[in-house]
DNA sequence: TTGATATATGTCATATTTGACATATATTTT
DNA sequence: AAAATATATGTCAAATATGACATATATCAA
C-alpha cells in the first residue's frame, strides 16, 4: 500500500464524503484504510465506555499515551494490527469484532 | 496446563520453546492469535475459490509467492494488515469479511 | 518414471511499525 | 484565574514485517 496516499488522505481528512474515489484508490486500497478508521474510532469508544484515559489503556498494551492518540486518530503509522490488540485489551471478543465491522 | 492455548501457538507455526511461554499467554494474546489463524485460512479458502495459484495471488498483492505461503501457512512474521489486505485483495467485502471472525 | 508446476521453508537487506520522549494544546478542577 | 489532568503532534532509534531470492518438497500430467 502507498503509504503516501495514506498520508494525504489522512492528512485531508476523512469526513469528505467517501474515499473510494478519493486519489484514485482501488477497491482494496478504500476497504483497507475504511476498516483502520473503522477500527479507530471503535477504539476510542471502547475506551472511554470502560473509564479509561489513554494513559490508562497505554499501560494494558504496553504502549504509550502517544501511541494510543494515534492509534485513536488513525494515524497511518499505525496498523491494524495493533488497532485490533488495543480492542482485545478492551475486553472486545472475536464476534463483537465481527459486529463493529458491519455496524460502523 | 492449559494445551488449548498450546495447541493455538503451535498451528499458527508459533515456535513453543518452553511452558512458560504459553502459560503467559494472555486472553487478548490467544485472541489474536487465533484471530491470525482463521484469517489464514479464509485466505487459502478465498484463493482456491478463485482458481489462483499462490504466484498468481502474489501478484495481485505485489509481494512473493514465498509470502502468501507464509500468509496461509499463518507464519508469525505475517501481520494481520497483511491478512487483511490479501482477503480484500481476493475481492472480500467489510461485511464479508466480518462473517469470517465469527464463522470460524 | 520424468518433467512441469505448485507450494513450503529459510535467509536477509530494506521498509515499516513501534514505544518512548519532548512538548504543545485542550479540558477539567479548584 | 491558575493548576492539574488529558489528549495531540513530531521525532527517532529499535523492533518487526516485508519482498525477494534460493531451494526443498509436493503434486500431477505425460
Amino acid at each position: 500500500m502507498n503509504t503516501k496516499k495514506k498520508k494525504l488522505l489522512e492528512a485531508a481528512g476523512w469526513r469528505v464524503g467517501s474515499t473510494d474515489d478519493f486519489l484514485s484508490l482501488t477497491e482494496e486500497e478504500a476497504a483497507y484504510i475504511d476498516l483502520k478508521i473503522t477500527l479507530s474510532k471503535k477504539v476510542r469508544q471502547c475506551r472511554e465506555r470502560e473509564n479509561l484515559t489513554q494513559t490508562q489503556l497505554a499501560e494494558c498494551l504496553k504502549s504509550s499515551q502517544s501511541r494510543v492518540a494515534k492509534i485513536e486518530a488513525g494515524d497511518p503509522s499505525v496498523s491494524v494490527d495493533l488497532l485490533i490488540r488495543s480492542l482485545f485489551a478492551l475486553g472486545v471478543t472475536k464476534s463483537e469484532l465481527a459486529k463493529m465491522l458491519v455496524s460502523q
